[in-house]
DNA sequence: GACAATAATATTGTTGGACAATTTTGAGGC
DNA sequence: GCCTCAAAATTGTCCAACAATATTATTGTC
């Protein structure tokens, strides 16, 4: 679950810390649209700069820090023209024609979403995030395509930067997710890929449309 | 057309090189399989070895280059599983039912093609490449998602490597792929996206058919 | 001669300090 | 208040060194 426990403990600094301080940034300890200084992050982590150059650099080409000559790395500020992009290609991979084509387990699929529901019964938001990432990456995961998966990862982390900027996010979208992930977890266990594809596409409008709701009142 | 002319001379010299040793790859000058090393880098361009990790570990995010701690940078060999994966996901992206949604300026796909053909009846392959790379673009670029256009994007990155395992590359796909562009210009021209979709389909499945063929052989 | 263990070498990972290039900040002057 | 220009802060790059790991060569043994 926790990325940092499943990294070896032989693995290198940087990549540790790569691992960490995009935790940070998904935590929001690091706000979006502030910057992130060489030699604060150097002092702090107590590693050279020259580590916290390359780290940098990896979170730049992530996605996950903007990275600007001269002027150094920020958090971006996701705007709701971004979240409509990202739901927009969400739901091209996870709703489209070619999606579930090679229909997922469903026992596995249900596993993941009993642990999900769960996690939201028990408000558990930080761990229902994580296994609702893992539902839908499970599901596109089945078509066996790795870029398609890798794809949908990129898509996920910036959905959570574009979390980052809606400030009163309640749980309830993930209390509807609930139900909208059983609809779909029910036509994998008919078989019914049609029926999962149109059940996925309803749950990613109504995901879309209260994020959106969220960003737009944070900006009055 | 060459991103090194476009790159600001302010650039900063790790950018410089990013794209200078991005294109070598392209070129075949690092060959698949190939080790980068650092020290051999450094001294070859004549910069810090930071410079050359930094932008190791750029082109390691874009998929360029195979990075393993201790072990360094190399050119990943694709395999032809991975070109039919490139395609399947060019397919989503390019012919899928959201494709061409936002019917492209055809005056503008027109203008690409005229100069692709160009390319094409002159022989000159790397114009010819750079302006099918600029053809498909311009199309997924109609629909106005950057994510969508930047995941094309990779996806062209990625089939470039995959080209350089496929030794004997003739041009003949090139030649066909006129015709094919043909079609979807004049899809395009009488505002059928349906055709225009159909007629992609179809040039991919041949460009695919054409590659992995190419690759089959030089594996033997 | 083939094979495993070990030593030597090559390569990457990380540090520290230094200075140049550029941006940002701040202080006057109008 | 706004512009100009110096001061400060920040990033870009270099050098030299050493530690950690991987690769290669060299033994020694059967």
């Amino acid at each position: 679950m926790d990325a940092l426990h499943a990294l070896d403990h032989r693995a290198t600094i940087t990549q540790r810390l790569a691992v960490q301080i995009s935790q940070r940034i998904f935590a929001g300890d690091y706000p979006p649209g502030g910057a992130l200084r060489e030699v604060e992050l150097a002092a702090h982590y107590d590693v050279s700069r020259h580590v916290i150059r390359e780290v940098l650099r990896t979170l730049a080409a992530d996605g996950l820090v903007d990275y600007a000559s001269f002027r150094g790395a920020r958090v971006p500020v996701l705007s709701i023209a971004d979240a409509r992009d990202i739901y927009r290609a969400r739901r091209l991979v996870e709703s489209g024609d070619e999606a579930m084509s090679v229909l997922p387990d469903a026992s596995l699929i249900g596993g993941i979403h009993r642990k999900f529901a769960k996690a939201v019964k028990a408000a558990d938001w930080e761990l229902a995030f994580d296994l609702d990432v893992a539902f839908h990456e499970a599901i596109v995961g089945a078509a066996g395509s790795a870029r398609m998966s890798a794809w949908l990862a990129g898509l996920l982390k910036d959905l959570r930067l574009a979390h980052l900027v809606a400030p009163s996010f309640n749980g309830q979208a993930f209390i509807d997710s609930v139900a909208q992930h059983g609809e779909i977890v029910a036509a994998l266990e008919a078989n019914d890929a049609a029926r999962a594809r149109k059940a996925m596409k309803r749950h990613l409008d109504a995901a879309e449309c209260a994020l959106i709701e969220d960003m737009a009142r944070s900006q009055n």
